[in-house]
DNA sequence: TGCGATCAGTTTTGATTCGCAACCCACTCG
DNA sequence: CGAGTGGGTTGCGAATCAAAACTGATCGCA
């Protein structure tokens, strides 16, 4: 079987950088539900089955770190209920991404998630563009810039 | 600030279960590690910072998931190292969009990776594109197709 | 023949984190 | 007033993690 580690994905750490932020057990699947529209804590708790205290340090950090924030949905009891910013919005390529390998992989009986466009209903596909050639792009067709570490087999 | 949780996500569960099979705190490093050419036990070990426990048992899960397979690379001490299935391959565009979110919001003075054409040498743009219009397609022209949750705000 | 080094783990042992349950607070509704 | 709702906080036993020590096969060297 060919294997593909020719991508030459070689990240450096900025995969690292971002798993510090959302690479644990529950916070992806919690922006996923704001994603989706779930904004309320209760919902989210409920719909996830995270544990409240979890929940609450999650939604915590996220605001911390400026991928979500508080909108108040009404006064008298003050509440507020949980948004992306443009910073956590920008994440939808990797929940897309995740989902993708989700369907094609690992997906059980589950009925595969396609994204659709909106104009004219064709399912979409996640791809790696080259704006010169205007062409998409394959795996084994990539090398990285800056990176240093290529293989050595 | 705009929100775009108009992206539709809605993944049911998809997305779940990829982040049961990929979702811990390291799983995802070691696969970026032998993505870029880092196969072996000791050169991950050490490349990541990883507890050597943590890595065998995530190594040995991998393995079980068919998203990595053990290659000897000598006998007479039979070793082996870790080679991506195709189903392991295929996590490239998760692993992309990460780092591309990383690099984008979470770059503390790291160089960006860029990832380039090899052909031409242009940067590539990880894009969702419309195979019938042939164009590329904003997350807020986006629907999900068996999906029913909609954004009801 | 013995001595040290290499590589890939396994075992052991505290420290951390998780997950559940209970509790709290500010209100509203009846 | 008393119950209910939404959004948390606190406490505690259980699971997980992380660092270090140990194992085991083999080789290089003297």
């Amino acid at each position: 079987m060919a294997m593909t580690d020719d991508a030459a994905i070689e990240p450096g750490c900025s995969i690292q950088a971002t798993l510090d932020l959302v690479g644990d057990r529950w916070t992806l699947l919690i922006l996923r539900d704001i994603f989706r529209g779930v904004h309320r804590f209760g919902r989210i708790c409920d719909d996830l089955g995270i544990a409240k205290n979890l929940l609450a340090d999650r939604l915590a950090n996220l605001v911390d770190h400026g991928i979500l924030h508080k909108v108040p949905y009404q006064e008298r009891p003050l509440r507020y209920e949980y948004r992306l910013t443009t910073k956590g919005a920008d994440l939808s390529p990797a929940l897309v991404a995740l989902m993708g390998w989700g369907d094609r992989w690992a997906a059980e009986g589950d009925p595969p998630t396609v994204l659709i466009h909106d104009s004219c209903g064709t399912a979409l596909e996640q791809v790696l563009l080259c704006p010169r050639c205007d062409e998409t792009v394959r795996p084994n067709h990539i090398r990285s810039r800056p990176g240093s570490g290529q293989n050595e087999d």
